[in-house]
DNA sequence: TATTGTTATACTCTATAACTATA
DNA sequence: TATAGTTATAGAGTATAACAATA
Protein backbone atom coordinates (compact mmCIF):
# COMPACT_ATOMS: atom_id res chain seq x y z
CA UNK A 1 0.00 0.00 0.00
CA UNK A 2 1.03 3.51 -0.75
CA UNK A 3 1.84 6.10 1.93
CA UNK A 4 -0.84 8.81 2.25
CA UNK A 5 0.48 11.66 0.06
CA UNK A 6 3.91 12.88 1.10
CA UNK A 7 4.17 16.60 1.60
CA UNK A 8 6.96 18.04 -0.57
CA UNK A 9 9.76 18.56 1.89
CA UNK A 10 10.92 21.80 0.29
CA UNK A 11 7.42 23.27 0.45
CA UNK A 12 7.15 22.52 4.16
CA UNK A 13 10.63 23.94 4.71
CA UNK A 14 10.05 27.17 2.81
CA UNK A 15 6.66 27.70 4.42
CA UNK A 16 8.08 27.51 7.93
CA UNK A 17 11.11 29.55 6.96
CA UNK A 18 8.92 32.26 5.45
CA UNK A 19 6.82 32.48 8.61
CA UNK A 20 9.79 32.58 10.96
CA UNK A 21 11.78 35.02 8.82
CA UNK A 22 8.81 37.37 8.64
CA UNK A 23 8.34 37.19 12.41
CA UNK A 24 12.06 37.73 12.98
CA UNK A 25 12.15 40.66 10.59
CA UNK A 26 9.15 42.14 12.39
CA UNK A 27 10.92 41.85 15.72
CA UNK A 28 14.06 43.43 14.25
CA UNK A 29 12.03 46.25 12.71
CA UNK A 30 10.36 47.00 16.04
CA UNK A 31 13.86 47.29 17.52
CA UNK A 32 14.88 49.77 14.81
CA UNK A 33 16.75 47.34 12.55
CA UNK A 34 15.89 44.73 9.94
CA UNK A 35 16.80 41.18 9.05
CA UNK A 36 19.40 42.18 6.48
CA UNK A 37 20.97 44.81 8.75
CA UNK A 38 21.22 42.13 11.41
CA UNK A 39 22.93 39.68 9.06
CA UNK A 40 25.44 42.31 8.00
CA UNK A 41 26.11 43.38 11.60
CA UNK A 42 26.59 39.74 12.57
CA UNK A 43 29.03 39.20 9.72
CA UNK A 44 30.94 42.35 10.72
CA UNK A 45 31.24 41.28 14.36
CA UNK A 46 32.29 37.74 13.47
CA UNK A 47 34.79 38.73 10.77
CA UNK A 48 36.61 41.83 11.97
CA UNK A 49 38.82 43.40 9.35
CA UNK A 50 37.34 41.31 6.54
CA UNK A 51 37.06 42.82 3.08
CA UNK A 52 33.61 43.51 1.67
CA UNK A 53 34.15 40.68 -0.76
CA UNK A 54 34.62 38.28 2.16
CA UNK A 55 31.70 39.77 4.10
CA UNK A 56 29.39 39.41 1.13
CA UNK A 57 30.31 35.75 0.89
CA UNK A 58 29.59 35.21 4.59
CA UNK A 59 26.17 36.84 4.24
CA UNK A 60 25.54 34.95 1.02
CA UNK A 61 24.97 37.93 -1.30
CA UNK A 62 26.84 39.68 -4.11
CA UNK A 63 29.35 42.42 -3.45
CA UNK A 64 27.16 45.05 -5.08
CA UNK A 65 24.26 44.01 -2.89
CA UNK A 66 26.41 44.39 0.21
CA UNK A 67 27.48 47.86 -0.97
CA UNK A 68 23.78 48.70 -1.18
CA UNK A 69 23.18 47.66 2.42
CA UNK A 70 26.36 49.32 3.68
CA UNK A 71 25.32 52.59 2.00
CA UNK A 72 22.13 52.54 4.01
CA UNK A 73 23.92 51.63 7.21
CA UNK A 74 26.55 54.30 6.66
CA UNK A 75 23.83 56.91 6.06
CA UNK A 76 22.18 55.73 9.27
CA UNK A 77 25.49 56.24 11.07
CA UNK A 78 25.95 52.57 11.95
CA UNK A 79 29.22 51.92 10.10
CA UNK A 80 32.19 53.77 8.66
CA UNK A 81 34.28 52.79 5.67
CA UNK A 82 37.90 53.72 5.14
CA UNK A 83 40.64 52.47 2.86
CA UNK A 84 43.12 49.93 4.16
CA UNK A 85 46.58 51.62 4.16
CA UNK A 86 48.16 48.21 3.39
CA UNK A 87 46.09 47.78 0.24
CA UNK A 88 44.16 50.87 -0.67
CA UNK A 89 41.72 48.91 -2.83
CA UNK A 90 40.28 47.29 0.28
CA UNK A 91 37.70 49.22 2.28
CA UNK A 92 37.70 48.43 5.98
CA UNK A 93 34.21 48.52 7.44
CA UNK A 94 33.83 49.29 11.12
CA UNK A 95 30.94 49.70 13.50
CA UNK A 96 30.42 53.15 14.98
CA UNK A 97 29.25 53.61 18.56
CA UNK A 98 25.69 53.74 17.29
CA UNK A 99 26.38 50.61 15.30
CA UNK A 100 27.62 48.81 18.38
CA UNK A 101 24.56 49.97 20.31
CA UNK A 102 22.30 48.74 17.52
CA UNK A 103 24.11 45.42 17.50
CA UNK A 104 23.61 45.04 21.24
CA UNK A 105 19.94 45.89 20.91
CA UNK A 106 19.34 43.49 18.05
CA UNK A 107 21.34 40.78 19.79
CA UNK A 108 18.87 40.86 22.66
CA UNK A 109 15.97 40.57 20.24
CA UNK A 110 17.67 37.74 18.36
CA UNK A 111 18.36 35.83 21.57
CA UNK A 112 14.82 36.31 22.77
CA UNK A 113 13.51 35.13 19.43
CA UNK A 114 15.77 32.09 19.42
CA UNK A 115 14.64 31.19 22.92
CA UNK A 116 11.04 31.45 21.80
CA UNK A 117 11.67 29.18 18.81
CA UNK A 118 13.40 26.57 20.97
CA UNK A 119 10.59 26.41 23.52
CA UNK A 120 9.44 22.87 24.21
CA UNK A 121 12.29 21.19 22.32
CA UNK A 122 15.10 19.09 23.72
CA UNK A 123 18.67 19.76 22.63
CA UNK A 124 18.70 16.33 21.00
CA UNK A 125 15.63 17.13 18.92
CA UNK A 126 17.11 20.37 17.70
CA UNK A 127 20.47 18.74 16.98
CA UNK A 128 18.70 16.13 14.88
CA UNK A 129 16.78 18.93 13.16
CA UNK A 130 19.86 20.95 12.22
CA UNK A 131 21.50 17.70 11.12
CA UNK A 132 18.68 17.16 8.65
CA UNK A 133 19.04 20.78 7.47
CA UNK A 134 22.71 20.19 6.71
CA UNK A 135 21.98 16.97 4.85
CA UNK A 136 19.27 18.73 2.84
CA UNK A 137 21.82 21.36 1.83
CA UNK A 138 24.11 18.62 0.62
CA UNK A 139 21.28 17.01 -1.33
CA UNK A 140 20.45 20.31 -3.00
CA UNK A 141 24.04 20.46 -4.18
CA UNK A 142 23.59 17.29 -6.23
CA UNK A 143 22.47 18.14 -9.77
CA UNK A 144 19.18 16.58 -10.85
CA UNK A 145 18.39 15.25 -14.29
CA UNK A 146 17.46 17.87 -16.84
CA UNK A 147 13.73 17.82 -17.68
CA UNK A 148 14.52 17.43 -21.37
CA UNK A 149 11.83 14.81 -21.90
CA UNK A 150 9.13 17.02 -20.42
CA UNK A 151 8.90 19.56 -23.20
CA UNK A 152 6.02 17.83 -24.98
CA UNK A 153 4.06 16.46 -22.05
CA UNK A 154 0.78 18.30 -22.53
CA UNK B 1 29.69 22.98 31.66
CA UNK B 2 28.10 25.00 28.91
CA UNK B 3 27.21 23.60 25.49
CA UNK B 4 29.52 24.87 22.72
CA UNK B 5 27.65 27.85 21.19
CA UNK B 6 24.18 26.99 19.95
CA UNK B 7 23.50 27.99 16.41
CA UNK B 8 20.40 30.19 16.20
CA UNK B 9 17.76 27.80 14.94
CA UNK B 10 16.08 30.39 12.74
CA UNK B 11 19.38 31.26 11.06
CA UNK B 12 20.04 27.61 10.21
CA UNK B 13 16.49 27.24 8.98
CA UNK B 14 16.50 30.30 6.75
CA UNK B 15 19.93 29.45 5.35
CA UNK B 16 18.83 26.01 4.22
CA UNK B 17 15.49 27.33 2.98
CA UNK B 18 17.23 30.04 0.95
CA UNK B 19 19.52 27.49 -0.69
CA UNK B 20 16.75 25.03 -1.49
CA UNK B 21 14.31 27.70 -2.69
CA UNK B 22 16.95 29.14 -4.99
CA UNK B 23 17.72 25.68 -6.40
CA UNK B 24 14.02 24.93 -6.81
CA UNK B 25 13.36 28.25 -8.52
CA UNK B 26 16.29 27.55 -10.84
CA UNK B 27 14.82 24.18 -11.77
CA UNK B 28 11.42 25.78 -12.34
CA UNK B 29 12.94 28.52 -14.47
CA UNK B 30 14.75 25.97 -16.62
CA UNK B 31 11.37 24.32 -17.20
CA UNK B 32 9.85 27.63 -18.27
CA UNK B 33 8.13 28.53 -14.98
CA UNK B 34 9.12 30.00 -11.64
CA UNK B 35 8.60 29.29 -7.98
CA UNK B 36 5.69 31.72 -7.63
CA UNK B 37 3.98 30.50 -10.82
CA UNK B 38 4.28 26.99 -9.42
CA UNK B 39 2.70 27.96 -6.11
CA UNK B 40 -0.19 29.66 -7.87
CA UNK B 41 -0.71 26.71 -10.23
CA UNK B 42 -0.66 24.34 -7.27
CA UNK B 43 -3.22 26.44 -5.43
CA UNK B 44 -5.42 26.52 -8.54
CA UNK B 45 -5.31 22.75 -9.01
CA UNK B 46 -5.95 22.04 -5.34
CA UNK B 47 -8.77 24.59 -4.94
CA UNK B 48 -10.85 24.48 -8.10
CA UNK B 49 -13.43 27.23 -8.28
CA UNK B 50 -11.91 29.13 -5.37
CA UNK B 51 -12.08 32.93 -5.36
CA UNK B 52 -8.89 34.90 -5.71
CA UNK B 53 -9.26 35.92 -2.12
CA UNK B 54 -9.16 32.28 -1.07
CA UNK B 55 -6.33 31.45 -3.45
CA UNK B 56 -4.23 34.30 -2.12
CA UNK B 57 -4.67 32.98 1.38
CA UNK B 58 -3.62 29.48 0.33
CA UNK B 59 -0.48 30.85 -1.32
CA UNK B 60 0.15 33.13 1.65
CA UNK B 61 0.14 36.46 -0.18
CA UNK B 62 -2.14 39.49 -0.47
CA UNK B 63 -4.95 39.67 -3.01
CA UNK B 64 -3.25 42.46 -4.94
CA UNK B 65 -0.08 40.40 -5.12
CA UNK B 66 -2.00 37.46 -6.55
CA UNK B 67 -3.60 39.78 -9.13
CA UNK B 68 -0.07 40.76 -10.11
CA UNK B 69 0.92 37.13 -10.69
CA UNK B 70 -2.34 36.25 -12.44
CA UNK B 71 -1.87 39.19 -14.82
CA UNK B 72 1.46 37.73 -15.85
CA UNK B 73 0.06 34.24 -16.16
CA UNK B 74 -2.94 35.45 -18.15
CA UNK B 75 -0.63 37.36 -20.51
CA UNK B 76 1.40 34.18 -20.88
CA UNK B 77 -1.79 32.32 -21.78
CA UNK B 78 -1.71 30.02 -18.78
CA UNK B 79 -4.99 31.06 -17.15
CA UNK B 80 -8.28 32.73 -18.00
CA UNK B 81 -10.44 34.82 -15.70
CA UNK B 82 -14.19 35.24 -16.01
CA UNK B 83 -16.91 36.45 -13.69
CA UNK B 84 -18.90 33.94 -11.69
CA UNK B 85 -22.53 34.18 -12.90
CA UNK B 86 -23.68 33.30 -9.37
CA UNK B 87 -21.84 36.24 -7.86
CA UNK B 88 -20.43 38.55 -10.44
CA UNK B 89 -17.95 40.06 -8.01
CA UNK B 90 -16.04 36.78 -7.96
CA UNK B 91 -13.61 36.06 -10.78
CA UNK B 92 -13.22 32.39 -11.57
CA UNK B 93 -9.68 31.53 -12.55
CA UNK B 94 -9.13 28.52 -14.78
CA UNK B 95 -6.13 26.87 -16.37
CA UNK B 96 -5.94 26.94 -20.16
CA UNK B 97 -4.57 23.99 -22.11
CA UNK B 98 -1.17 25.64 -22.02
CA UNK B 99 -1.61 26.15 -18.29
CA UNK B 100 -2.38 22.46 -17.80
CA UNK B 101 0.65 21.54 -19.89
CA UNK B 102 2.83 23.87 -17.83
CA UNK B 103 1.46 22.36 -14.64
CA UNK B 104 2.29 18.86 -15.83
CA UNK B 105 5.79 19.93 -16.79
CA UNK B 106 6.46 21.69 -13.50
CA UNK B 107 4.95 18.80 -11.55
CA UNK B 108 7.60 16.48 -12.97
CA UNK B 109 10.31 18.93 -12.01
CA UNK B 110 8.87 19.35 -8.52
CA UNK B 111 8.66 15.59 -8.02
CA UNK B 112 12.20 15.10 -9.22
CA UNK B 113 13.40 17.85 -6.93
CA UNK B 114 11.54 16.40 -3.97
CA UNK B 115 13.03 12.99 -4.63
CA UNK B 116 16.48 14.54 -4.73
CA UNK B 117 15.90 16.30 -1.41
CA UNK B 118 14.68 13.11 0.24
CA UNK B 119 17.68 11.05 -0.89
CA UNK B 120 19.30 9.18 1.98
CA UNK B 121 16.55 9.89 4.50
CA UNK B 122 14.14 7.45 6.07
CA UNK B 123 10.44 8.29 6.18
CA UNK B 124 10.69 8.42 9.96
CA UNK B 125 13.47 11.00 9.83
CA UNK B 126 11.51 13.21 7.48
CA UNK B 127 8.34 12.83 9.53
CA UNK B 128 10.24 13.93 12.62
CA UNK B 129 11.66 16.82 10.62
CA UNK B 130 8.31 18.10 9.39
CA UNK B 131 6.98 17.62 12.92
CA UNK B 132 9.64 20.02 14.19
CA UNK B 133 8.76 22.46 11.41
CA UNK B 134 5.13 22.47 12.53
CA UNK B 135 6.09 23.00 16.16
CA UNK B 136 8.40 25.85 15.16
CA UNK B 137 5.48 27.50 13.37
CA UNK B 138 3.45 27.25 16.53
CA UNK B 139 6.28 28.73 18.57
CA UNK B 140 6.57 31.64 16.18
CA UNK B 141 2.92 32.35 16.78
CA UNK B 142 3.57 33.03 20.46
CA UNK B 143 4.29 36.72 21.00
CA UNK B 144 7.63 37.55 22.59
CA UNK B 145 8.23 40.28 25.10
CA UNK B 146 8.50 43.76 23.64
CA UNK B 147 12.02 45.19 23.77
CA UNK B 148 10.66 48.29 25.48
CA UNK B 149 13.69 48.65 27.74
CA UNK B 150 16.07 48.88 24.80
CA UNK B 151 14.86 52.15 23.34
CA UNK B 152 17.48 54.32 25.05
CA UNK B 153 20.46 51.97 25.05
CA UNK B 154 22.91 54.05 23.04
C1' DT C 1 -22.27 49.52 3.38
C1' DA C 2 -19.60 45.34 2.60
C1' DT C 3 -17.10 42.40 -0.55
C1' DT C 4 -14.18 41.13 -4.66
C1' DG C 5 -10.88 42.27 -7.37
C1' DT C 6 -7.85 45.81 -10.00
C1' DT C 7 -4.85 49.75 -10.54
C1' DA C 8 -1.34 52.76 -9.11
C1' DT C 9 2.49 53.18 -6.64
C1' DA C 10 6.35 52.03 -3.96
C1' DC C 11 9.52 49.37 -1.07
C1' DT C 12 13.03 45.63 -0.23
C1' DC C 13 16.18 42.49 -1.69
C1' DT C 14 18.52 40.92 -5.11
C1' DA C 15 21.32 40.83 -9.42
C1' DT C 16 24.37 42.14 -13.64
C1' DA C 17 27.13 45.33 -16.26
C1' DA C 18 29.89 49.13 -16.64
C1' DC C 19 32.76 52.03 -14.17
C1' DT C 20 36.70 53.98 -10.90
C1' DA C 21 40.67 53.29 -8.10
C1' DT C 22 44.22 50.79 -7.04
C1' DA C 23 47.80 47.20 -7.63
C1' DT D 1 45.71 43.00 -16.53
C1' DA D 2 43.62 41.77 -12.20
C1' DT D 3 41.26 43.01 -7.97
C1' DA D 4 38.11 45.79 -4.66
C1' DG D 5 34.47 48.32 -4.52
C1' DT D 6 30.78 51.64 -6.44
C1' DT D 7 27.23 53.29 -9.51
C1' DA D 8 23.51 52.67 -12.55
C1' DT D 9 19.93 50.07 -13.70
C1' DA D 10 16.64 46.51 -13.55
C1' DG D 11 13.67 42.75 -12.12
C1' DA D 12 11.07 39.78 -8.92
C1' DG D 13 8.18 39.64 -5.15
C1' DT D 14 5.81 41.86 -2.02
C1' DA D 15 2.74 45.45 0.13
C1' DT D 16 -0.73 49.42 0.97
C1' DA D 17 -4.14 52.69 -0.55
C1' DA D 18 -7.48 54.21 -3.57
C1' DC D 19 -10.66 52.72 -6.82
C1' DA D 20 -14.51 50.17 -9.61
C1' DA D 21 -17.90 46.78 -9.83
C1' DT D 22 -21.14 44.15 -7.62
C1' DA D 23 -24.12 42.68 -3.88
Amino acid sequence: MRPPARIPIGLALSRTAKLTSAAFDDAMTRAGGSLSIWLVLLALKSNKGASQRELAEVVGIQGATLTHHLNGMENAGLVTRRRDPENRRVHIVELTEDGEAMFGRLLLVAKDFDGRLRAGFTEAELDAFTGVLRRLERNVGQPGREPDDCADVE
